[in-house]
DNA sequence: GTCGGTGCCCTTTTT
DNA sequence: GGGCACCGAC
């Protein structure tokens, strides 16, 4: 069956798909059929006669690339699973673990996920005594320091002058801290997500013929958001492709959400200077929101101070606008979007709705109140499967069996014995590695526990059995751990050791389950069920359904508060609040709470619309709010003239706004102290009673 | 060295 | 409300 490429895409798409020599930049507004032409182009070059092993496909996620795959093997009614493809991350894993040698990498190499680096990086803050230091940062933040400085690739002092001011002072101890971690990964063969991507890009700049034989192998490359690749993923494109080859990248600038990551709009601008001859196409129809919800993501982005030159339009006539919808607080939030989630049920699937939020914790009250109503859902972002305490515990011990020079492994697995912990674990590596059964053995004596797990994770290493052979021969030794080490939720948990094991089951090498495990964390179970999808915009990227809800549009959660500083991050709120918008087909509602619930103080603070809220023009919105009785009714016009007044805790006005200050910069009025102080919260300097004259109020 | 108790801090987004 | 660092007891 041939298939009419005119008949079933646009001219701009067609162009695409055509263009299967040079380089290409497609620039692809929000649902403007992106997927749709990456698919088809795919499809027409097997259909050219192109092996499917001489096309790669980068995504953003493995997921985004097996749908693709599906999609044209549907079309083709034919097999293409020879395509090579997935995120640059597993991709860079794949080749490196084929051309190990080349690298020095022979002996094999563990992909370490954040949780081990920071690990590693806690183990170095305390072996150079750093961990004394009062204001000394922890782990957390150090480890983000440098992956940031990495990712953006700047010397640590530059990216801390810029950044992080104020730790300029512990620059020594952090470069140090820095070199142990790069030593510690070097001589344990452990590679983080950077190294992935570094380490193969010199791979290919320094190997000539291996270069040259990718570069023969993969004569078809397509990348997709591509505006979400940094520095390191644009050269590895480059050298990949050479100099005349065929790639083609497909991006949204106005999309541009990973930034933090060291991501840089910069590439796609580049992308024709990297490859002169390069032709752009840009689709501008949309083909997947109405023409009201258009006009509100058009807007959003109207107001960004960079300009992205965009003009979406659609042809999905709709009477229904976007709501916002005015909430008390954010519990009783929860509350109203489950009526509403109820309410579009009745139109929808329920797989067909989607609650968003700026980051995983906003979701907590929300899943609560759906699990006490029996509403099963699929969450996606905040916390991985994988990280989770008796997953990353079963994990260390695959690991040991996989990799006995795997040190992290060793003290994660066995510190769960009783009587064994960080300095046992450590003695015992030492012994292994040198090869010291005397050590081993007096270590054993007294713990027959021990001596147990040792001879049974040493017989598994010989035995090279099934990934899930191995994990339910470690379930014999975790298994009572698990037991007695979480008492209160065991069931849970133990459902995730299920779908641990029923991912492995389609896995035959350890190593690759292992590697695949903390690359790709969202391998959960196939998306079948019809539920309702919890998600954070960033996990929701390239997706859509036909209602969406996005949570607690506040200031200082969106724009998020660690945001707020920096008026680049403020623009890449907004995208973010864009790219959340534009997942929406036909229902939006945007929810702001009044107050939202203070944890740590047991209170209700006020909090202010998000300024995305406030700049949105009432005539492309449809108001409601949530009364005292919990009920939902239309604001009156009277009110949406003028912006919502922000709930006071003191009658005067200042309070909970922000105010500029000559040295300390934009803070947060938190109260007046009379006559002529306030109490102003600065984000990089923290709470200060300042003078009135002092400060400019805004 | 290990374990258990207490007090403190911070709570973005992903590979 | 949880993870982490710290401290004193075995």
């Amino acid at each position: 069956m041939k298939i009419d490429y005119a008949k079933e895409l646009n001219e701009a798409q067609l162009e695409a798909v055509y263009n299967l020599e040079g380089p290409l930049l497609v620039i692809a507004g929000a649902g403007s059929g992106k997927t749709r032409t990456i698919v088809y182009r795919l499809a027409y070059l097997v259909e050219q006669g192109i092996w499917p092993e001489n096309i790669l496909l980068l995504t953003f996620t493995r997921k985004a690339a097996a749908e693709m795959l599906r999609r044209v093997e549907e079309l083709l009614g034919r097999d293409v699973a020879g395509v090579g493809g997935g995120t640059f991350h597993s991709f860079a894993y794949a080749m490196l673990r084929k051309f190990a040698s080349a690298v020095g990498l022979n002996q094999g190499f563990t992909v370490i996920d954040t949780s081990d680096a920071k690990d590693i990086i806690g183990q170095a803050r305390a072996s150079l005594h750093l961990d004394k230091d009062k204001g000394f940062p922890n782990k957390n933040t150090i480890y983000d320091l440098i992956s940031r400085s990495r990712n953006k690739e700047l010397a640590l002092e530059d990216f801390l002058s810029a950044n992080s001011y104020h730790l300029l002072k512990f620059l020594p101890e952090l470069e140090r801290i820095f070199n142990y971690y790069q030593n510690f990964k070097k001589e344990h063969f452990l590679l983080d997500y950077d190294d992935l991507l570094f380490t193969f890009e010199s791979l290919l700049q320094e190997k000539a013929e291996i270069r040259e034989f990718m570069q023969q192998m993969f004569k078809y490359v397509m990348v997709d958001e591509y505006q979400d690749t940094n520095l390191v993923q644009g050269r590895i494109i480059k050298l990949l492709v050479g100099e005349q080859g065929n790639v083609m990248a497909v991006g949204d600038d106005a999309q541009s959400i990973y930034g933090f990551r060291g991501a840089t709009v910069e590439n796609i601008l580049n992308f024709p200077k990297l490859f002169p001859g390069t032709k752009i196409i840009k689709l501008e129809q949309n083909y997947r929101s109405t023409q009201p919800i258009l006009e509100l993501t058009n807007h959003i982005l109207k107001q960004a101070r960079e300009k992205y030159p965009k003009k979406l339009f659609s042809h999905k006539k709709s009477s229904v606008k976007p709501e916002i919808i005015y909430t008390t607080s954010d519990l009783s939030q929860a509350q109203v979007v489950v009526r509403k989630i109820e309410e579009l049920a009745r139109t929808y699937p329920y797989s067909e709705i989607a609650v968003l939020f700026r980051a995983g914790y906003q979701s907590f009250a929300l899943e609560m109140e759906l699990v006490k109503l029996g509403i099963s859902f699929y969450k996606y972002g905040g916390q991985k499967f994988s990280e989770a305490a008796h997953i990353k515990d079963l994990v260390a011990f695959l690991r040991l069996v996989a990799n006995p020079c795997d040190i992290l492994a060793w003290t994660r697995a066995l510190g769960n014995l009783k009587g064994v912990g960080p300095k046992t674990c450590q003695r015992l590596y030492q012994a292994f590695m040198e090869g010291n059964q005397e050590i081993s053995k007096s270590l054993c004596a007294q713990k027959p526990e021990l001596k147990e797990v040792l001879e049974k994770l040493e017989n598994l290493r010989f035995k090279s059995l099934s990934p899930l052979s191995v994990l339910e021969e470690i379930m014999t030794i975790y298994g009572p751990i698990m037991e007695e080490k979480f008492v209160d939720d065991l069931p849970k948990r133990m459902a995730g050791v299920e779908q641990l094991m029923q991912i492995a089951s389609t896995y035959d090498n350890l190593d690759v389950f292992l590697a695949d495990l903390s690359l790709e964390p969202s391998l959960r179970e196939e998306k079948s069920k019809d539920r309702l999808v919890l998600s954070t915009i960033h996990s929701a990227k390239g997706l859509e359904w036909s209602a969406v809800l996005i949570l607690d549009l506040v200031e200082e959660r969106f724009p998020s508060k660690l945001a707020m500083q920096d008026p680049k991050e403020i623009e890449e709120e907004r995208r973010l609040l864009y790219v959340g918008c534009t997942r929406a087909r036909e229902y939006l509602g945007l929810f702001v709470p009044a107050t939202v619930y203070n944890r740590y103080q047991n209170s209700f603070d006020p909090a202010s619309p998000s300024p995305f809220i406030r700049e949105i023009i009432p005539s492309l919105v449809k108001s409601y709010k949530e009364t005292y009785f919990g009920e939902i009714v239309p604001l009156e016009e009277e009110k949406k003239e003028e912006p919502k007044p922000r709930p006071e805790k003191n009658n005067f006005t200042a309070t909970g706004n922000y105010c500029e200050h000559k040295i300390f910069g934009t803070g947060k009025v938190i109260a007046h102290i009379p006559p002529n102080k306030y109490k102003v919260n600065f984000p990089q300097f923290g709470l200060k009673l300042v003078l009135e004259d002092y400060l400019t109020f805004k």
